[in-house]
This record gives C-alpha cells, sequence and structure tokens, in this order.
DNA sequence: AATTTTACTGCGACACAGTTGCAATATTAC
DNA sequence: GTAATATTGCAACTGTGTCGCAGTAAAATT
C-alpha cells in the first residue's frame, strides 16, 4: 500500500516542521489554513506514525501529541523516543527535551514504548 | 468539607493496597465484590488524590491508572511521584518501579507532574 | 435514641478524543 | 486518457471521564 501526497498531508507535515513542538489534533486544526476533517487529520497522524516520520506522546491531560521525528534517530535503524516532553500548563506548548534519558529496566522486562511527560510551567509561563 | 467513609471508599482502598499496583477505572470495577457506580468509583478515586492516599498515572494508551502512594513519600512533607511507571502490553499490568529519578529541567522550567510511563512486556510476559 | 446536617451515591445526561464504515474523490500507474 | 486504489468527508459510533440532581446514609448534635 503505497502512500499518497496529497494537500492535506503535505500541509500537516509543514504545520509539524514548521511548529517543531509537539501538536495535538486540535491545535494542528485550527492551525491549518485548509479546512481538513477531524477524521482525515487524525488518520493523516497514524500513517505518519506508522512511516516514523512523526511520533506520538500521550499528555497528563489524556490527549496524543505528535511530533516530528528530528533527533529520535530517524534515520537510523534503531528509532526510540526515549526522551522526555515537556508540557506547559500555562500555554499548552509541548515539547520535545532532547535529552538522552536511559532508564534501566528491571531483569525480564522489555520496553518497546516510551511515554514520559513532565507537565509544569515553561520558561515563557514560569 | 470534611470526608465520610463508606463501604465503597474502604473497598476501593483496600483493592488498591491488596493489588499493589496501579489500575484503571474498569480493572477496579470488576475487581469489586459489590456493585459500585460507574461515577461513584471515579469520584473516590479522584477524591484518594486529592487527599494524597493514591497518585494518578496516565498511560500511553490514555487511560487513568491508580495507585496507592506507599515510597512516593507521602508521609513526608514533599510528596512527589517522579517514578516511571511500567504498564505491561500483554497482560496490562501497570506497576509502579520505585526507582528515584531526577530529571534535570531546562533553565527557568517549573516542574509540576511527572507522568513517565514506559510500555512493553513484563518479566511474566516476555 | 432521635434529629439534623451534609457528604456521598446512583442515575442519567453530557463532553470530548479518537475510530470506523462507506460512498465520493483525487492521486498515481499504465 | 483510463484504470486502479489510496485518501477524503461525512456520519455514526466507541470509550473514558465528568456533572447535575434527587435520594441515601454517615456523622455530628440534641
Ligand atoms: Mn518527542
Ligand atoms: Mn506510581
Ligand atoms: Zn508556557
Ligand atoms: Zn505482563
Amino acid at each position: 500500500m503505497k502512500r499518497r501526497t496529497t494537500s492535506s498531508t503535505t500541509e500537516i507535515l509543514d504545520l509539524l516542521k514548521a511548529s517543531g513542538n509537539a501538536m495535538s489534533h486540535d491545535m494542528i486544526q485550527s492551525s491549518l489554513d485548509s479546512k481538513v476533517d477531524r477524521a482525515t487529520i487524525y488518520r493523516v497522524l497514524n500513517r505518519f506514525c506508522e512511516d516514523g516520520k512523526v511520533h506520538r506522546v500521550v499528555g497528563d491531560d489524556g490527549k496524543q501529541y505528535f511530533a516530528i521525528c528530528s533527533n529520535c534517530g530517524a534515520k537510523k535503524q534503531v528509532h526510540s523516543h526515549n526522551h522526555i516532553h515537556f508540557r506547559c500548563l500555562q500555554c499548552g506548548t509541548v515539547e520535545c527535551l532532547d535529552r538522552e534519558l536511559s532508564i534501566p529496566l528491571p531483569e525480564g522486562y522489555v520496553a518497546k514504548v516510551h511515554n514520559l511527560v513532565i507537565s509544569g510551567f515553561c520558561n515563557e509561563c514560569s
């Protein structure tokens, strides 16, 4: 199933690149120039995740945030997202803190997905 | 507003103590002996969180998990939950890994809530 | 022990995030 | 240009969590 390039996919990907931060569905929808259906945005984002263009974080608000894969080793074989995210409770920004983190797990445990979010106040809002 | 002890509150608290793990609403509901209303369970859990008896983690599945505060310094003045949680993708168990974690944030950032979850396979399921 | 106070419960309705089925549309291959 | 099919829009749906309100029951007061 080969992927196709559409105005929606390019717009959303460009938006995420330009933002640099992790964006939720509603942030994306309201930032888009053209009207794109809710379901389409979700489907596009899920495809980007499958393709390793974008990674997903779930915040402590229960919402999904999507960010471009830049320092995640998207180019390398190992594509891991063991980095912390910071969500500002004031301005709502969600940033990828590209600080390497290796968390040792107990014997026999295998890590598949890292979902690391710290919420608080960013330097703009503190 | 003083709290009252009811069969629901004692049952839910005992269940969480006995389990030792973090439990989601539906895990709790299905483990309870007596039938307790959905909304009541949520309200009891939220009260426990307010009172510092229990802490909440949001998984990468977007669901809330609740665990007894034991090694969180519930007794001390500083009651922080900067510890990692592990969610097994196979058996669904969510554990508090009581490994101390101090994550240095960039200058000017203030942490309020830590929501750290690693998903994968536990020692039973790997 | 009876009465009062009010915290808690159950029920229903609701809000919200995300998913899915299906017909219509648009991209890519030929 | 035509055919094949990936993508879209729309509507309906699911699941998690919240809220208002009337009824119930815990605890304080008498
Ligand atoms: Mn990230
Ligand atoms: Mn915990
Ligand atoms: Zn901020
Ligand atoms: Zn397991």
